[in-house]
RNA sequence: GCCGCGGUAGCUCAGUGGUAGAGCGCAUCCUUGGUAAGGCUGAGGUCCAGGGUUCGAAUCCCUGCCGUGGCACCA
């Protein structure tokens, strides 16, 4: 190095202000139009979506992670040339602008509204690469009209139906819900313990595509494994045997053509001691009707257990009907019909075959009622003259016996050999059954997309003819009371029918705002259009490339899209049958939890965290009152463990937040928002600004660059690209961190012209490089070492792989696995190179003294054992 | 019960056959005209445990322990 050998301090820096320059490069990002996504048939596309928010009013910290994170992946794709897709919108359809309404008075649409133009500029002042003029709201008329346009296309293929069903009503929200959203008997959003209520409900037909929905789930590669196998256990598909049993004497008029039962096991048929149906089985019902002991166990099921822990440990209980059925390969053998609590109505078809052999179910009812235990898989290795079943059923694989023609086969064999005897004698057929129900959409709640339908007592229920779309809300409607507001409006819902013309009344009952969110990513495509969907548009866009949210949709939101998506493709208006080609789901944002000793709940700000070498102490700001420090858990009010995004927006700059919440762990993870943290961050900003302040204005010197410098340069750019590539996003913002340090020690002050020179590509790679993750000071820095125009229109610096390898290698010697010094060898050394620079090394000779070399084992580039004795 | 994921420095996490790493925190020292700041240097590890494969294991295989997520009377 040449210059002053003195320590030289930099000229006085100002410190980085990101309060003047993040609204300055936003403003910049506007005029320019950056982000304006554009269909160019040269370029490949690239469609970037997170999950659009519902407007509740605030921003939170999981917001910010999920948009940072999608962020990320749109300015990265840009720079690398792509045609980009990175829009917004708004979940806005639900309840909680209607409690809003009830609580405050305010009305739902002004309050959704509201909300909306505060979250928008919170939103925007996170810098975020968005196509702004795509942006709409499920609540606005517009979009929801659109929605009920194909709802009605959906309605004449036979996808929507009306039908009179038991089910799930939560008392307190006053609306019915999908089995989606009862979780553990409880309403998803409310708590309320659900009810089971008849109703005339609106259906979709999610099970006509439940055989697409799995096999399909096998194209997702780019999904994580867990939220397919989340999705196929719910779908829940099996394969087996639907077959009638026929009745051994009196046949009730319930059951004419005699009972029907499901089994995954017929392999099984011959270990059966009774049949068994559930308690709200029609011919239960039947039974129940001649027979007051079975109507009083029916109602004793129904009253049954609502949570899932109680049905986890309710006992087994059962009620003999008196019926006999006659067993399907051998009418002299009869079995008892049984009315079991443990059997499921909308399951199969209701009713079962026992064998408790082979069934820990079917066991532990048969040891209760003294049913016969006949076993007729013989596990392998066991002597069939001695094997008997305890208190376990036994469902492992074996060779099946006691079963008349089934014996000696496998399980597999046996299966089919028994599905073709039942189909031969005409009993039944090999079927395949779902767990999957269809999807209940009607909401008896106001605030949501109208049912686009009328009835009308002489032609019943008829669409609204598309010329008369949208079915809007009326400007009146009066909330704040309980139930539907549209039900109760003096004469939104009068009107006449479409067919003949007479007196008729509009549905009033609205769509599960699922509905909502199960298209919108096909209408960014082109949302000002005048179909649903802009076919060419969404042609090019579709699917989406990249879609990023939380984990909890896995099943809800996520199933439903894709079945929208099967839907609409089969009437011609989309190309794509899956909307999500990758999916990505984030982790949640977590902080520490404090309590006072009496237990209440302390927010972090009132809180001073005191380190002391391992420890950890904190105590109460105000009063100095020791403070219990408790574990990291998901921010919400109720535990006072939130930060506010603005606050800490106000305090660090957007920048910093946003580096802080994507270096801290894999996106995957949970991630554990401190102050130290981001303090951390925002120290990272002020050293990067400090090392581009400190280079000299104007073109670098015109010298060969320093090569180390600049390999360290290239492979950071190779660390780097391939961390995003992979959504390593910390592991690349670590490789930043280092490289900053490594900066550090090749300074500018005092610097030789190679080293300025490679400084510059370093730092030209480095503004763009971290653009992705902090926008707004990548702008600065680009600009403060000359960068040509805005980073968001440079491209992404590449790197020569010849460059990112160093040209000499130290490679570790190790004698018999132990590290015994080390050698330097150029790149790509091989064998006899390596061999020939260890003899030559006087140190290694010396530790081979007295040894015999049996073997060198070299691994080129990377390390030398020597295994010796 | 079934299916996952994880266990590496005080904390959060990289590393997935080849020299144990980063950030934060901690300690020492320097700076005090960048100042509710900046810098230098350093300490700190049975890579959960045991067994196996290998010249070599944090990494691959087996067993166990601990934590955590999802599903679950689905015939």
């Amino acid at each position: 190095m040449t210059g002053n050998p003195t320590p030289v301090k930099g000229p006085v820096m100002a410190r980085y202000n990101p309060k003047e320059t993040e609204p300055r490069w936003r403003k910049a990002w506007t005029d320019a139009d950056a982000f304006r996504a554009v269909i160019d048939h040269d370029k490949p596309k690239y469609y970037v979506l997170e999950m659009f928010p519902y407007p509740s009013g605030r921003l939170h910290m999981g917001h910010v992670r999920n948009y940072a994170l999608g962020d990320v992946i749109a300015r990265f794709k840009r720079a690398r040339g792509f045609s980009v897709l990175h829009p917004m919108g708004w979940d806005a359809f639900g309840l909680p602008a209607e409690n809003a309404a009830m609580e405050r008075g305010v009305d739902p649409k002004a309050w959704t509204y509201d909300n909306i133009a505060r979250m928008r500029d919170e939103l925007k002042q996170l810098g975020l690469s968005i196509d702004w003029s795509r942006e709409f709201a499920t609540c606005d008329v517009d979009y929801y009209g659109k929605q009920q346009a194909w709802f009605l296309d959906l309605f004449r293929a036979g996808l929507v139906y009306r039908k009179e069903s038991v089910v799930n009503w939560d008392p307190v929200d006053q609306t019915v819900l999908a089995n989606e959203q009862v979780v553990d008997g409880r309403g998803w959003r409310s708590g309320a313990v659900v009810e089971k209520r008849k109703l005339n409900q609106w259906a979709m037909r999610i099970t006509d595509y439940a055989d697409q929905l799995t096999d399909d789930l096998a194209t997702l590669e780019r999904w994580p494994e867990k939220v397919r196998v989340m999705q196929e256990n719910w779908i829940g598909r099996s394969k087996g045997l639907k077959f009638r049993f026929h009745f051994a004497g009196e046949t009730p008029a319930a059951a004419p053509d005699g009972l029907e039962v499901y089994t995954t096991r017929p392999d099984t048929l011959y270990g059966a001691s009774f049949v068994g149906i559930a308690a709200d089985h029609p011919l239960a019902e039947a039974v129940a009707a001649r027979d007051p002991k079975a109507a009083a166990y029916i109602e004793e099921c129904r009253k049954g257990a609502a949570t899932q822990a109680e049905i986890d440990t309710a006992e087994k209980t059962g009620y003999d009907t008196g019926l006999r059925v006659k067993h399907p390969f051998d009418p002299s053998w009869e079995l008892p019909v049984w009315i079991a609590n443990f059997i499921l109505m909308d399951y199969g078809t209701g009713a079962i075959f026992a064998c408790p052999a082979h069934d820990q179910r079917d066991l532990d009812f048969a040891r209760k009622y003294g049913q016969p235990v006949k076993p007729v898989v013989l596990p392998p290795g066991a002597d069939a003259a001695t094997f008997e079943i305890g208190d376990e059923a036994y469902v492992g694989p074996g060779v099946i016996y006691n079963s008349g023609f089934l014996d000696g086969l496998d399980i597999e064999s046996a299966k089919a050999a028994a599905i073709e005897r039942i189909e031969g004698q005409g009993d039944g057929d090999g079927a395949t059954v779902f767990r999957l129900r269809d999807w209940g959409v009607s909401r008896q709640r106001a605030w949501g997309c109208p049912i686009p339908v009328v009835h009308c007592p002489t032609d019943g229920v008829v669409p609204v003819p598309k010329d008369q779309l949208p079915v809007a809300h009326p400007a009146d409607i009066e909330f704040g009371k309980s139930g539907n507001a549209l039900e109760r409006h003096p004469t939104w819902k009068h009107t006449t029918c479409p067919v003949c013309g007479g007196p008729a009344t509009r549905e009033t009952d609205t769509l599960d705002t699922f509905v909502d969110s199960s298209w919108y990513f096909a209408r960014f495509a082109n949302p000002h259009a005048a179909e649903p969907i802009d076919k060419a548009a969404a042609d090019y866009w579709l699917p989406v490339d990249q879609y990023i949210g939380g984990i909890e949709h896995a099943v809800l939101h996520l199933l439903y899209a894709r079945f929208v998506t099967k839907a609409l493709a089969d009437q011609g208006m989309l190309s794509v049958r899956e909307p999500f080609a990758g999916l990505f789901t984030q982790g949640m944002v977590t902080h520490e939890t404090y309590r006072r000793q009496s237990g209440e709940w302390v927010e972090p700000g009132e809180v001073e965290v005191v380190a002391e070498g391992a420890t950890r102490r904190a105590k109460l700001i105000v009063s100095g009152e020791p403070v219990v420090i408790g574990d990291s858990e998901k921010m919400s009010k109720s535990k006072k463990n939130t930060v506010a995004p603005e606050e800490i927006f106000d305090v660090y700059g957007v920048d910093a937040a946003r580096l802080f919440v994507l270096s801290d762990s894999p996106p995957e993870r949970d991630a554990q928002w401190s102050s130290a943290g981001v303090q951390g961050a925002w120290r990272f900003v002020n050293r990067v600004w400090d090392e581009f302040d400190s280079q000299p204005a104007g073109p670098p010197p015109a010298a060969t660059p320093d090569e180390a410098l600049r390999r360290a340069t290239h492979k950071l750019v190779k660390q780097v690209t391939e961390a995003i590539d992979t959504f390593r996003f910390n592991s690349g913002i670590a490789r930043l961190y280092e490289f900053l340090n490594f900066l550090k020690a090749n300074p500018a002050a005092g610097a030789s012209d190679a080293v300025l020179a490679a400084r510059h590509e370093a730092l030209s790679a480095f503004a763009r490089l971290i653009a992705p993750f902090t926008p707004h000071l990548a702008e600065e820095c680009w600009g403060r070492i000359g960068g040509a125009g805005m980073v968001v229109e440079a491209a992404w610096p590449a790197f020569d792989p010849s460059l990112t390898e160093d040209a000499v290698k130290i490679l570790p010697v190790q004698v018999n696995g132990k590290r015994r010094g080390e050698i330097s060898a150029p790149a790509g050394a091989e064998q006899a190179e390596v061999e020939a620079i260890l003899k030559a090394d006087p140190e290694i000779a010396q530790r081979l003294e007295g040894l015999t070399i049996r073997k060198i084992i070299v691994v080129k580039d990377r390390i030398v054992n020597i295994v010796a004795a």
